[in-house]
DNA sequence: GCGATTATTATGAACGTTCATTCGAAACCA
DNA sequence: TGGTTTCGAATGAACGTTCATAATAATCGC
């Protein structure tokens, strides 16, 4: 089976290509990047990355999958820190807010990147594990009563709309200034929207 | 070989080629589509493609300039017609529910594809003339007090955010019921967000 | 009107390039 | 020594684009 060498550390390889793949996903998009491409910014050969991945879509869906599994616990931990619905909600604006500013190419890949075109098979964004864990939040929020009853759904995208919009227009480059300097207003219209 | 029929008006094979596109860039994504896979749907000869078109590139980008210019259109239409803020805001939000329903693709690819992956130089969406004409109306919300005084970006990205969110739930297949089903709610939460 | 001539449009096989993927050989480690 | 990892040139398929050719429309001389 694998051995890790003394030098590198196992998953290192893996990791570089990830890394790489990321970077040129976000700016160039997955149809502009070659492997060759993704070999020379991991530096590492084409070869290798066929030893460690099955193809060019295994690369994009392992980096998909990493991803989202790391919004997963940022989610699992606010639901931990926080007992009300407004709290936790609030402390996922504020997280994506800081992703956004601290780790642009992830946010750029997991909201902004067509996935479908390239990982078939895969859900779309908005019915993946965080959302869906979004959406309980303010399905429990209005079960405790702090949030008017209504279609889920809907709440759900009142709640999170304006920020989602706004992390776009960041992504773009529209926005100057940093996200988190936004939160206070933001977050005081969208909870008005859906507030009991 | 070549044999049109005999009326063929001008604009018609262009409008054919232009129409397939749209079909199979929403379909498939621009990358996923070949230009023989164009020239077959729109039943026409590759040779006849780039005889209208300087590239594949060129044909995308007259499909989203013509999309944006009937946009901007029905939003020129909306802004005489209505009056104040909130009505002209609320009549965008119905307008592109409806046109969500009756024209999927055709907004599928003007908020959902990432145009900068294959137009490069052109400006992102939400930096689009629509776009600008949507802030425009919030902002003259403020300055007629319609609406509480605040950074017009985040107006703008609150008061449209849940609807937007919303139709890219239904474009995901993820929203059942059709979306001006839910035109009251959505506004009544979007307007109290920022209503003076 | 009407043939002759030119301009426009249509066609799809052929071309050259790019790309994802393979593979045999080398390097590395246990 | 044997299993694992790395390497990059070779391969073949797919793609965007071109072009020689042909059909149709427009223009013109008369």
């Amino acid at each position: 089976m694998a051995r890790p060498p003394a030098n590198v550390p196992p998953g290192q390889v893996r990791e570089k290509i990830i890394v790489a793949a990321l970077q040129l996903f976000t700016q160039r998009g997955y149809f502009n990047t070659s492997v060759p491409d993704m070999a020379r910014t991991a530096q590492v050969s084409v070869g290798s990355i066929y030893h460690h991945f099955k193809d060019k879509e295994d690369v994009a869906r392992a980096l998909y999958l990493s991803l989202m599994e790391g919004m997963q616990g940022e989610l699992s931990r606010i639901a931990e820190a926080q007992a009300t619905a407004h709290d936790r909600c609030r402390a996922v604006v504020a997280m994506l807010f800081e992703l956004t500013e601290s780790s642009r190419d992830a946010m750029d890949f997991m909201l902004y990147a067509k996935h479908r075109e390239f990982l078939p098979g895969e859900r779309p964004v908005c019915s993946s594990q965080p959302f869906e864990t979004m959406r309980d939040f303010v399905q429990q929020g209005m079960d405790r009563g702090e949030i008017r009853h209504m279609d889920a759904m809907v709440a759900s995208a009142c709640l999170f709309g304006g920020a989602l919009r706004l992390i776009t227009a960041r992504l773009d480059g529209v926005l100057a200034e940093p996200l988190p300097d936004k939160l206070d207003l933001v977050w005081e219209c969208a909870w008005r929207s859906i507030a009991a």
